[in-house]
DNA sequence: TTGTACGCGTTATCAC
DNA sequence: GTGATAACGCGTACAA
């Protein structure tokens, strides 16, 4: 099937403006000056002619395609907006194209990876896209990665971009014990495959441990990062002659939504009952009833940082190995408090 | 710059198999048949190399990129990711890359756009994003082009896809004023630009018309289809000696929510003193305080089937030059009613 | 400053 | 069924 384009090209441009297709060329680049006069017969016949540069063979000339790619697992869920934004606003600076796939590991590895060498110049990884073994290979064989919200595999140089995990859970969950007291608090885990799930974890075990509470695995239920998911799980915690608790750590913003739902249900009020608090801070959170303290995670930030740490590696820059971006505390409603506030990042320094 | 993949060439493999390149090309498309054992013994020697075709070589030699792009005026709305992700499922089920770019034409056209024929087989684009000079000449260039959330520019074949609006918004001022006995509803107008506004206004006249209410334009205001501006116009109208209302209709969901910010800063209850209604249903909606009433409209569908269409462009097939796709009212908790429901398509016909 | 000739990696067209 | 060979449109030594 032959190209949609009118397909001018640079030969057409070159005969009529009486050069060479090498001049037409320079001129474009830039690369190498160009007689005035020149400079102006070609502009014109380009004008006239409409001529549009074939973007594919100039990849193939130079080798290299101006696109990076970004692997996301779905598009679905509105976590991924902002990082979308960000990463695009970084690259349609750079003059790059972003090229977006939608790829799960889990597939048995059955399908290509629609990104890659062959179409992008480097790639945004998420977790659940590629495996290990998959992201080690491209890595060796010296193509431009970022991995973001998980660590890079082991052994492999590729730089990580995250959000920080550990501190803000435990301050969040410091916040819960110290300014209202609770101390039996359930924590929704995540999926056991997404680090993001075990840092907090780990966040609120050192937390519990600070304040001299006893870590019980009773309080520990998995909501898998998702609404309906955590919705269930609460549901049937409920109903399973639970241990006593006064408070719930969700996992993320979106589980905490099934989390409140599932309360709801059952007669128990937040925050006057139970303190609920998530993590992400998406944009859904103010809004629920009651509005959801959280830990704000920089999704737009991670998206920026990471497209622009793959253009420092593109550049052939030194990059961080790891990046943790900032997170704070947003006190809303769903923990107790009367009134919104912000915990900046210094506060949580211990 | 060199290109970053180990570039194993299908020369290599045709070398090392004792073949032609033009075997192992007839192996890898598929499009004549090889013998079962070179067949074999091509397949081995690609998975020692680790070949990986390379697509731009492909492209340049097929005059086909296949991919398709996705051009609109910002990523950080969440009203677009549903869309994206209708879009998405289509792409990646036909094994096509999806190109992803922003641009707004108001930049008086001096950037050039991103996403084009020299790089995308077809292109979906979003209000704002290409003029209409700029659709028609690539159209006239038979370049494959959907829009979507417009009509075509006159004269055009350029087939559009978007959400029903006149019906859908008569029906819910139908439903405001036959269930609430409201009478005095302000329209909060969008961009004077966007075609959606304009049938919006259309479907509210239309029913202040069929209920003999006069059109007063003095509850005309403009909130630009934006939380933060419509939360100004709406604090303007209410502290300017603004007529009598008892309801209003946002114009879409996002205005909806700085409008009930206005009247909440007020003292104004919503629905107890006036009704408000929105449009879109975004997944935020349902989450409002009260729950937003609105028009639930098909976001992730316009994306596929706008993706469907380009595909079937692309075919060859004929495409209907305009598709409407139907809305429903959802009934929930700002226009005063105690239930939440739904209201299926079919009751709107008239 | 400019033109010639070749290469980029693949597919398509011929012959065989 | 298979192998040469010519495109595809552009960038870039190299020579002039």
């Amino acid at each position: 099937m032959a190209q949609r384009t009118s397909s001018v090209t640079i030969r057409d441009v070159a005969r009529k403006a009486g050069v060479s297709p090498a001049t037409v060329s320079r001129y474009l680049t830039g690369t190498v000056p160009v007689s005035e006069e020149t400079a102006q017969r070609i502009q014109a016949v380009m004008d006239e002619l409409r001529y549009t540069p074939n973007t594919i063979a100039r990849q193939l000339a130079t080798q290299r395609s101006h696109a990076i790619g970004l692997l996301l697992p779905d598009f679905s869920h509105t976590f991924f907006t902002p990082l979308i934004g960000g990463i695009e606003a970084v690259v349609s600076d750079e003059r790059y194209s972003l090229l977006l796939a939608t790829r799960v590991s889990t597939e048995l590895s059955n399908k290509p990876v629609p990104i890659g060498p062959h179409n992008a110049e480097g790639l945004i990884i998420f977790p659940g896209t590629l495996s290990d073994q998959e992201i080690i290979r491209l890595n060796k064989a010296g193509y431009p990665l970022v991995v973001i919200y998980r660590s890079s595999p082991s052994g492999s140089t590729v730089p990580s971009i995250t959000a920080e995990n550990v501190r803000a859970t435990a301050a969040i969950i410091d916040h819960l014990i110290e300014e209202h007291g609770r101390s039996r608090i359930v924590f929704v885990r995540g999926p056991g495959d997404q680090e993001d799930s075990h840092w907090r974890e780990q966040g609120y075990r050192s937390s519990l441990q600070d304040h001299g509470i006893e870590h019980d695995e009773q309080l520990m239920i998995t909501g898998m990062f998702d609404r309906t998911l955590a919705y269930r799980a609460m549901s049937e915690f409920l109903n399973s002659d639970p241990p006593h608790f006064d408070a719930i750590f969700a996992g993320n913003d979106d589980s905490a939504i099934g989390i409140m739902d599932a309360l709801r249900e059952e007669g128990i009020h937040v925050p006057e009952d139970v303190s609920v608090v998530g993590f992400d801070d998406m944009e859904l959170s103010s809004f629920l009833n009651p509005p959801l303290t959280t830990v704000h995670a920089p999704t737009e930030e991670v998206g920026s940082s990471a497209a622009r740490c793959l253009f420092d590696l593109l550049a052939g820059k030194e990059v961080a190995q790891a990046t943790f971006l900032p997170t704070e505390i947003v006190i809303r409603r769903s923990c107790g408090c009367p009134h919104e506030r912000l915990l900046p990042l210094k506060t949580l320094n211990k």
